[in-house]
This record gives structure tokens, C-alpha cells and sequence, in this order.
DNA sequence: GATGAATGAGTATTCATTCAT
DNA sequence: AATGAATGAATACTCATTCAT
């Protein structure tokens, strides 16, 4: 048995080697331009052994997208239920998102492209599902503490907590993929979190704006 | 001459038949996906009359890119400089923004693709310059704009209002992007402006906040 | 009629002038590397045009060929023909053919090419049988030279005088293919003609050794 | 181990079969017309595996000149190192290369044509090294033993050992040249050496006239 | 006669995938 | 299980030739 265990590793062991080497290579030159004697040549396999792991270049796809999404959203549940006010909750959320894919790129990269329509087409609807469902649930999350605070008075009331959502991980994935540029001609990856935090601030701000519980001068 | 201006109106119309293919194809499909061969057929002529007007592919797609940010920067200026308050002129550049790449779909992807890394390596920097200056140049208008607001005493003077027009950017078009998805499965096109109109009044809320000419109790 | 005439003198020159340019081509960069639109560029020219001229790219090599061919020969006869010693007349035939084709390197290098079996496929028999006929011509004249030279006890007699022309003939060829090289590594353009020069003393002097007419000494 | 050294021999056979089927088209159509489509229907394999075996097409070439070259200095070398009279040591080497190329035409043609200007252009210098490298070690051999000549009295002094080298080695290929055409209009495969071996007399005996040793009335 | 736009067969090369060992 | 040799369909690009104007 202990045998078969190690077997058994090993296999998880090379599964993930190759996963992680295609990752990297879909980041770098983009899944199309990327070959599997590429991946092969990474994980010192040969051609033949990648197929005995996965069908198809395109299910690597699809396990590279699933691996990235997975370890995310822990992050996340724990940052939203830390205990903080409300304030900090969304930007803890915010950071967190932010954090977990400053370090790594490739996955963000690869889940952005993959999400984009263009891609779509190769894919199976099952990594398209897989996908999805993550985002909104992270999206439900993130309009759940939004919706406390309106709940509490603190944000006005005239605002669709889901949209909003939307609109500030918009905002987030969109400087994030400018800092993560491999060579930033626009923003860098020190100001990033500045302008992120900052504009948070101004969000938040915005949302107290008119709020029914707003305290004077504060 | 009528003959000559008659030959090379339809050398024009050729010209554009085959930008207007390129573009649909390398959205539908991305660049790489698409093939000569298929632009070809969409456009009805021979692979070889594709190269009689473009030396490459490459070459194709740098026109595409060019084609689809001229008519935009117009837009964008025609929204700043009508006589407006301040907050009515960011919303709409924003909207300017949003209104044109909805009409064109295809151009707002192809962009977006092009200015994604992964094709920078694969292009002339000439794409890129051009792109790259058109997004400076937009993000300056953004700015000045912002700027007259914190001299103004309206908005609040703690912030940096590049970073900002960069934000509401990403925001506007990370927004954009889920809603010209063919199969939104987060938010449909019709939503979107309500979205992105409450996003921008929230931020501009914010940006309100806490400025020095802010009457109290508002 | 003299408008006629004028017509024909036209075309004419025209049909010269899209000879010289694929001559130099053809040269430059061979055969097959060269297409016709080069060579309607230069000539300034339309493509269309060239074919209205020549059936076929094949028959332009033919013409290239064959009014390479014609200048050349009346250079030999004239150099054969001249009242000299039979020494003199063989050196004099030799230096007419080196003087002819140092001029116009191109045609040498085409003429070659296309002696040279690989073109042969490409080629109706026309061009080859002219070049064949002209060579056979060329070699004829050589021999009769040699066999005065051996009828007047001069020259050995145990030598076939067709079988001489021929060794003549390639030393030469040779020597002038290395000097018209581009880039010369093996021998310059000026040492040619002394190489060549001393090479046809040698063989004449091996020509007079052993033959009857020997005088001692000398 | 068995089966690797198999396997690595099946390699090489293979290496082999490619090599020797590009010979023999390259020498018929020469490079520019032959397509890997053929040297693959040719070997009976698919174009891709060419491409397994080889870059280019270009380094196809280069080993097509390579092993043509290789076997070839041997039986130079052994030609020369003969012990025999200077006379015969030449007419030796010119033997052997006489005979070395007119078992492997193809391969005589090939480097020539690869000599030739026009292909020099499209080749990488690696090929033209290798060439005029080889070229280069047979004309200083040759040199040599005409110096021995030169230097024990038989040979006039008044040559150069290099410049006759030359013009004895384009004599023998030109000759070379013509008898391998594969429809032979001035000389046929079997004069061939006879008429190189009288031209080489000839020049012997030319390169005696005048010599200081020469007895005289010899 | 002259043009040059259009064609499409042809070329080198790449790469996902298969399969015998 | 692992290999890597073999495949062949696919792709960007070229060019001799034709033909409507």
C-alpha cells in the first residue's frame, strides 16, 4: 500500500509540475503561442507523458484555470470575516483579491484571457461553469457586506449592492492588470496599491455620501 | 479621371471590406485563431488580393487598432469640451467612452487584446505606440478635467487625479468588457449604463467628500 | 510608314530594355529567386506589360541567352582572323573570349546557369540547341587554329586538337567564373588575365614540346 | 542497450536516407526547385519528420556540401601521398578527383552550384566556409607538389604553384562539368579522361619547358 | 497597347496528437 | 508508465499568369 501511495504522489506530484509549467508558459506567450514540447521540455517529461495526464492541450487550460481559482477564495472568506467595520471589510476584500494575484501574475493573467470572450471558444462550457461560479460567488460575498452596510445606515440606500460589486472588482482587475504588465508604461506596481487604496477610499466615501445615518462633518 | 477616382474608391472599399473582416473575425476568434484564409472568404476575395493590400497580418491588425481608435478620440473631446459642470463632463467622457466601444465591440476587444501583454511581443511597437499614446492622451483630458475640480474647491485636493482618471478607466471598461461578453453570464448590456452611471456618481460623491469648498451638512 | 516604323522602333526598344533588366536580375539573383515583378519595376514597366513581350518568364531566359550569345562570336572571329602567329591566334581567341564576358559578367554567369543541367529542365530545347550550336561553333574554330599549328610541325601531332579547344575552353571558363565572383576569395579580377595568360604559355609550350618540327634549344 | 544503439542507428539510416534523397534532388532540379514535399515522398516519410532531422532547408544543404566533402580530401590526400614521380603525383590528384566526383555527380553539381555567387547569398557563411576552406587545403597541396617540381629543377620557375593549381583544378571541373551532363552534347563520360589526362601532359610538359634542368634535345 | 488588380496553386515550416517500443 | 519518433493538417506568405478596363 505504501507502494501505491507513493505511486500515487508522484503522479499528483508530475499532474501538478506540469500544471504549473503550463501555467507560467500560458502566462509568458499566451495559450496559442505556447506548445506542449514547451511544457514537456519544462518538466523535463517528454511530449507523449503530458498527454498521459491530461487529454488535450486544452484540458491543461482548464486545470490551470480551476488550480488558480481555488486557493482565492479562501483568502477572501477569511479577509470578509474578520471583524472590522465595514469600511475595512471592503477593503480587506479588495487587498485581498489584489494580494493573492500580485504574486501570481501568470494565474491572473491566464484567468483574465480565459474569461475573455475569444478564448471561450476552445473551452469546454465546463471550465466557462467553473469559472463563473466562483466569480459570483465571490461577487455575492463582497454585495453581503455592502448590504450590511446599508442595512446599518451607514451606505445610502439607492445603490444596488450586487452592481457595485461589479464595478469596484472591475476597477480592481483593471489596475491590477495594468501593474502586473510586464513592462508597466503606465502605471507601475509600487503605485498600484496606492491608487487601488485610494480609490476604495473615494468609493466608500461616495457610498456614505447621502446616507441616512451619515453624522455631520464626518 | 473618373475612371481613376472610380478604381480607387473601390481600391478604398476593398480596403475597408477587408479591415471591417479582420476586425469581426479577430474578435470572434482572437488573433492568432484567425486565418488569411477566412478573411479571404468573408471578404470574398483571394488569399493573395489580402496581401496586394496588406504586407502581413501583423499589418492587418495595426490598422484595425488604428482605424478603431481615430473616431474615438473625437468623441471623447466633443464630451470634455461641451459646456457642462464638472461632474456632468467626467460623466460624459465616460459615457462618450462607453457609447463608442458598445457600437463596436469588436474594435473595444481587439484594443484590449493588443494592449494585453501577451501580444506586445508579437507586435511592431508601432501598434503599441500609437495605442499607448491615445491612452495617455485620453487619460491627460480625464485629468485636466478632475484638476479643475480640486482647484475649484469642489473635489478634495488628497488625491492625485491621474490615478483617479486611471481608476474610473479601468472601471469603465473592466464594465464594458462583461457586458459586450456574447453570452453575459454576469451582467447584460442593457444594465450596464445604469451600473457604470451609479459607479461614477458614487465616486464622484466621493471625490466631493471631505473638499475644502464641501458646504456642511450638504 | 514612318509612324509604323517609329511604333516598331519602340517596341523594339522596348523588348531590349526588358531583356537588359532581366539580364542583370538573373545575374544578381538567379533564375528563380528573380520574379517578374522585379523586372517590371526596373524597367518601369507593368507586369502585364512584360507578358505582352514574352510568352513566359522560361522565354525571357531564352532571349537573355541567345543575345548573349550573338555579340560574342563575331569578337572570336575577329580575334581568329587576325594575321598572327598560330601562338598569337590562340592566346588572341582566349583573351577575346575572357575581354567579352569580363564585360558583362551577367551574361556569362546566365549562360552558365543555364548550361549547367539544373536549368536545363526548365528550358525549351530552342535555347539550349542555339547555346549547343554556338558552343560546337566556338570549339570548331579553336580546333582549326590547333590543327594549322599541327599541320605546319609545330604543335605535337598525338593530341586531338577538338579534345584541346575544350580543356581551353574550361580552363578559361573557370578562371573567369572565380574572377566575376562578388566577393572574390579564390582569385581577383586582376590576376586573371595573368593566370590565364600564363596558363595558355604553359599549354602552347607543352603543345610545341615533342613535335616534330622542335627546333633544339629553343 | 541493445535497443538504443538500435534505435540511434535506425537514426543515423535515416539521417542517411534523407541526406542521399536531397542529394539527388538538389542535383536534378536543383535547391531552389526541389520542395521537402518531394524529399519526403522521396524517403516515403512526411514532411514533418524532415523537419525532425533537420532545421531547414537550408541546413539540409549545408550537410548535402558537408559529407560531399568529406570523403572526397581523403582520397586526395592518399593520391598525393603516393610515392611516385612529381608528374605522376599530379595526374594523380587530378585522378582522384576526377574519380571521386564522377561517382557522385550529383554531389559535384551541388557544390558547385553552392560555389556559385547567387546561392552564396541565401546560405548561411558556415556552408561557404566549410567549401572554401576545403578548397583552399586541396589548391595548397597541389601547390606544394608543383613547388617540389619547381624546387628540384624539373618545373620552370617562372610560375606561380598556386595561380597553376588553379587552372588546372577549373580545367578538370569544367571537363568534369560537361560529362556529367546527363544529355552530354560535347564530350561523353568516357573521353573524359582521356582528354583530362592528355591536357595534364600537356601542361606537364609545358611546366618542363624552359625548366633549368631540362636536358636538352630532350 | 498598356495596366495593375485578382487569382490560386505552391512553399517552407509548425505543432497537437498518436502509437510502437 | 514513459518515451520520442512519426504524422499530416494547418498557416502565412509568394509569384507566375490572366484579364477586364
Amino acid at each position: 500500500m505504501s507502494t501505491v501511495s507513493r505511486r500515487e504522489k508522484e503522479k499528483q506530484q508530475r499532474r501538478n509540475d506540469i500544471i504549473e509549467a503550463a501555467e507560467e508558459l500560458f502566462d509568458a506567450k499566451g495559450f496559442e503561442s505556447t506548445t506542449i514540447e514547451e511544457i514537456a521540455r519544462k518538466t523535463e517529461l517528454s511530449k507523449g507523458t503530458i498527454y498521459l495526464y491530461f487529454q488535450s492541450k486544452d484540458e491543461l487550460l482548464l486545470e490551470v484555470c480551476a488550480k488558480g481559482i481555488m486557493g482565492f477564495r479562501q483568502d477572501l472568506e477569511a479577509a470578509a470575516n474578520s471583524k472590522r467595520s465595514i469600511d475595512n471589510k471592503i477593503k480587506a476584500v479588495c487587498a485581498a483579491y489584489i494580494d493573492y494575484f500580485i504574486k501570481v501574475p501568470h494565474i491572473f493573467r491566464v484567468l483574465h484571457d480565459t474569461l475573455t470572450e475569444r478564448l471561450r471558444n476552445n473551452l469546454s462550457g465546463e471550465t466557462m461553469s467553473l469559472i463563473n461560479w466562483t466569480i459570483v460567488e465571490v461577487l455575492k460575498f463582497s454585495s453581503a457586506i455592502v448590504q450590511q452596510g446599508i442595512d446599518s445606515g451607514k451606505f445610502r440606500s439607492d445603490i444596488d449592492p450586487y452592481s457595485f460589486s461589479i464595478a469596484v472588482w472591475q476597477m480592481s482587475s483593471g489596475l491590477l492588470d495594468l501593474a502586473i504588465l510586464k513592462d508597466p508604461g503606465i502605471i507601475d506596481r509600487d503605485s498600484l496599491e496606492e491608487i487601488l487604496s485610494k480609490s476604495i477610499d473615494i468609493m466608500i466615501d461616495g457610498l456614505k455620501a447621502g446616507a441616512p445615518g451619515e453624522s455631520r462633518g464626518r
